[in-house]
DNA sequence: CGCGAAATTGACGACCATCAATTATGGTGG
DNA sequence: CCACCATAATTGATGGTCGTCAATTTCGCG
C-alpha cells in the first residue's frame, strides 16, 4: 500500500478509487542521502514535502551551536501541511539515513482536499496528531529525566511505526546516531550514551546496528510513564 | 476591536462585513474565575474555545504529580481549532486570573472558513504560528538554562502580546504564580524564584503585581538568545 | 487582624554537562 | 583482503546547574 493511505489508514479507510487520488499526487519522488538537508532553515517554504521510504527529521539550530532535534517523520507524514502560509520555514528537515521522499505543491493537495471532505479529515487528523506529539515532547523534555526521555521516545517510535507496518517483532528501524539521540532528548551526546547503557542494564532496550529492539514493552512503559493516548490511535493499533 | 479581529489582523486586514461575521461567530461569551478549569483532559473535545480577555493555558499532568504548562494562550487566540476530530483532549485549559472566553461549535466556524477564504487563511496563519511557538519552546526548554528560558518566555509573550495592544510602554499584565512559570519553563518551583532575583540583578525585567516589565528589552533578547522570526509577525510588529 | 497562599532563603546532594582521552566501527582505497 | 582513516561509541574525572527538603517571611484578602 501506498505509505501516504498507509498512514492515513490509521485514522479511516478508503475506496479504490480514494486511494488512487492520493497516489497520484505522489507520482514525483526523490531519492534523498543520509544527511542530507531536504529544506533549510530560513529558506522560503514551497512545496510539502512528504515521507515516502526512511526516516526525515526537523531541527533548529541555536545560535551557539546547539541543535534541538524537534520531530521524527516516517513513512506517510507529511512535513509541513500548509507551511506556504508562514513567510519562511523555522526549522530545516534533514533525512535520517537513505530515504524517498515527494514534493507536492500546496495547491493541488488543496485541490484534492477540497474535493473530498474524507481526505481533508484524514490529513487535518494527521496533522493535529502532529502537534499532540510536539506537546508531548514539551512534557517529556520538561518534566522527566534523561533515561525515562529516552525510554518514552522508543515507545512513541514504536506505537507510530507499528501503525504503518514498520515494525517486525519487537524491533525496528531507527537510524540514529547517540548524537542524533542526545539533540532530541535534550541532553549532552555523552548522557544519552549513558543513558542507553542504562536502559540496556535494564534488560528494557536493545539498540545497535541502526534498530531499536524493546526487551519488555510493559517495563519500558512503566518506566517511562508513557500514555499512548495522545497518540490517538484508532483502537485496534493501541493494544500493548 | 473585537479580540479576534484584533488577533486575525497581524496577518491579514478585513473588511466592516468580514468583521462582522467573525463578530457575530463570538456572540456567546463567558466570564472565567482565576484558575478554573475550562476543558478537562480526557474529556471529549466539543466546542472551540477563543479568549476575549484575561489569559488561558494550557498543561498535562503526569501521574507523578508533575504539571507542564504547554501554551499562554492571549485574546483573540483559539484554544482548540479542529479538535473536535480527535476523540477526546490531551491536555486541559485553566484561566489565569479572571477572564472572558468564547465557546464556538466546530460547524459554525467551519461554516464560515468555507465562505470566505480569506479568513481561513487567517485562522490557518494564527494555527501555524501557534505549532511554530510550541516548536520554539521544544528548543527553548531543551537547550536553554531556566535563566535564559525565563528571559525568552518574557520576550516571546512580549512581541505577542504588542500585536494586540495589550502592552503598555514596556510593561504587559502576566498573572502567574512562580509555580505556574516554574511549570512553564521546566523548573523547580525554587529555582524560579532564583531565576527571577537573577533577571532582576541584571536589570532585565521587573515582576510583581502580576506585572511584568521589561527594564532592558536589548539587554534580554541577547541574554535569552531571542529571534523573533519564529513568531512570524508582519513587519510593522517585529521592530525592537 | 488573622489566615492561607505565595515568595524567599539556606543547605545538601543528584543529575547531568563538559573536558579529555581511548576504543570500536565502518567505509575506502591500495 | 587488509591497512587506514574518519566517525561513532565509550569511559573517567570534575564541577555546575538545579532539585529537594525544610523553614521563614511576606503578601493578599476577608
Amino acid at each position: 500500500m501506498h505509505p501516504v493511505v498507509k498512514k492515513l489508514s490509521t485514522f479511516a479507510s478508503f475506496s479504490k478509487s480514494e486511494e488512487e487520488q492520493v497516489e497520484h499526487l505522489f507520482s514525483r519522488t526523490q531519492v534523498v542521502a543520509d544527511k542530507e538537508v531536504i529544506a533549510w532553515e530560513d529558506e522560503p517554504a514551497e512545496d510539502i514535502i512528504f515521507v515516502m521510504e526512511g526516516f526525515v527529521h526537523r531541527a533548529k539550530m541555536l545560535t551557539n551551536g546547539r541543535r534541538q532535534i524537534l520531530a521524527f517523520m516516517s513513512p506517510g507524514d507529511a512535513c509541513d501541511r500548509g507551511v506556504s502560509i508562514l513567510d519562511r520555514r523555522d526549522h530545516s528537515l534533514v533525512a535520517l539515513g537513505e530515504g524517498i521522499i515527494a514534493r507536492v505543491s500546496h495547491q493541488k493537495l488543496e485541490a484534492l482536499l477540497t474535493e473530498t471532505n474524507k481526505l481533508r479529515d484524514a490529513f487535518q487528523w494527521a496533522t493535529l496528531v502532529e502537534e499532540s506529539i510536539a506537546r508531548e515532547w514539551i512534557t517529556n523534555i520538561g518534566q522527566r529525566e534523561a533515561p525515562e526521555r529516552a525510554a518514552h521516545l522508543f515507545c512513541e517510535m514504536f506505537y507510530k511505526l507499528r501503525a504503518i507496518d514498520q515494525v517486525e517483532g519487537m524491533s525496528y528501524r531507527l537510524p540514529l546516531t547517540q548524537r542524533d539521540l542526545s539533540d532530541a532528548i535534550a541532553t549532552s551526546e555523552v548522557h544519552a550514551n549513558r543513558v542507553l547503557q542504562a536502559l540496556r542494564a535494564q534488560h528494557l532496550i536493545a539498540f545497535g546496528d541502526k534498530r531499536l529492539t524493546i526487551l519488555d514493552l510493559q517495563g519500558l512503559e512503566r518506566f517511562a510513564g508513557f500514555d499512548p493516548t495522545y497518540l490517538h490511535l484508532s483502537a485496534k493499533y493501541r493494544q500493548t
